[in-house]
DNA sequence: ATAATATACTTAACAACGTTAAGTTACTTA
DNA sequence: TAAGTAACTTAACGTTGTTAAGTATATTAT
């Protein structure tokens, strides 16, 4: 009776080839320049195949980047295991956020920066989500900054959220206006992440 | 020889209802959900007469943009006034522009977070470009913090893309994530300006 | 072995989009 | 009154995401 695994497992593969598909030309053309026609094609497969297997272009594309951001919780989750000084943890993890947005720019696009549909923000803040668990490791960390007296008169949650604000500008002008006459790219990034924290610890 | 003069006003009085009719539908329903029939359906004109006065889609919404961020400018004007207490007007200057950004998140959405088709870049750097002149407002007050000696041991230009960032953090988070839990959306963003002020006048 | 059924996949089409080419109408000028 | 010009429309093209309906194939049941 090994039939039905035999079926799934081949069904699986077809999701594979899809996302494979999808993911080269997501990654060099971005969201609205792939179309369902030309991943099917690159399988060949026809375009309707691939609804078999996702709900429509935007759930594909999620898929994706969720994809994409268990790369930045990885990095995350190493970062927060030595917390001795929180401070320059905070700094290293701000700047793998920034090195990982511009590493993948169109699932950050997608993920941070795209108009969300308003009828599904239970997607986008589901608990599992990988961004939200990202946002959980730098909660940690900002928390530890507290907890050691180097942050003194925050609030936890919402210090969190301007180190996310901070570290989101600039991954996102950097991505939006790539042809803007930056300064010195990597010095503006440092600058700004070291500024805000040294703004919290002052 | 009039003639010429009225048909040129009559035709800036069409060009002010596609004006009109588009900006209405752009503030409620944003650049992907306008379209160039049912601009032209609101003010009973065929679609193709749009193009007459635009050169396509992006162009028409690129000028509503603009003359959106000319109410920013303005802004950026008065609080440059008064530069007695540099941080003081920097903060303002930050303040005024998150709530422009909030105030029209369409237009800021399409002139800071959409995906510039790369062929253009000429147009969003324009020398006269409303978002430009915000720029060098910000960088005019910023120049008085470094004057002033509030702000130590920094460079204009970065100091002021630092700034820059910080408040584009702020406006394109909050657009991009209005369904997020923000802890108090007041205070994240007064505290996230007031730190990395803060951070450069350490 | 043959019929019934479920699964995988395709074909064809729909409605909507931005945009263009070609045509028509109305007015101005000669 | 004829010629020319500007304003505007009609019709169409080539896309897009998506769905309904149909086909072929492999599995299961009789």
């Amino acid at each position: 009776m090994g039939v039905k695994e035999r079926r799934e497992r081949q069904k699986q593969a077809v999701r594979q080839e899809i996302l494979d598909a999808a993911r080269e030309l997501f990654i060099k053309d971005g969201y609205e320049n792939v179309t369902m026609r030309k991943i099917a094609e690159k399988i060949e497969y026809s375009p309707t195949t691939i609804y078999l297997h996702f709900n429509d272009k935007a759930d594909l594309v999620r898929f994706l980047c969720e994809e994409a951001f268990v790369k930045l919780v990885d990095m995350f989750e190493k970062l927060g295991e030595d917390l001795s000084d929180p401070l320059l943890a905070l700094k290293r993890c701000g700047r793998a956020y920034v090195d990982f947005g511009l590493r993948y720019p169109n699932d950050y696009r997608v993920t941070f920066m795209m108009a969300l549909k308003p009828e599904a923000p239970e997607d986008y803040l589901r608990e599992d989500s990988m961004s939200l668990k990202a946002y959980g490791y730098l909660r940690m960390i900002v928390e530890e900054c507290i907890r050691q007296g180097k942050f003194r008169n925050v609030e936890l949650e919402s210090a969190t959220q301007s180190m996310w604000i901070t570290v989101h500008g600039i991954t996102s002008l950097i991505i939006a206006m790539p042809d803007f006459p930056w300064a010195d790219q990597e010095h503006v990034i440092d600058q700004t992440i070291e500024k805000i924290i040294a703004g919290f610890a002052a």
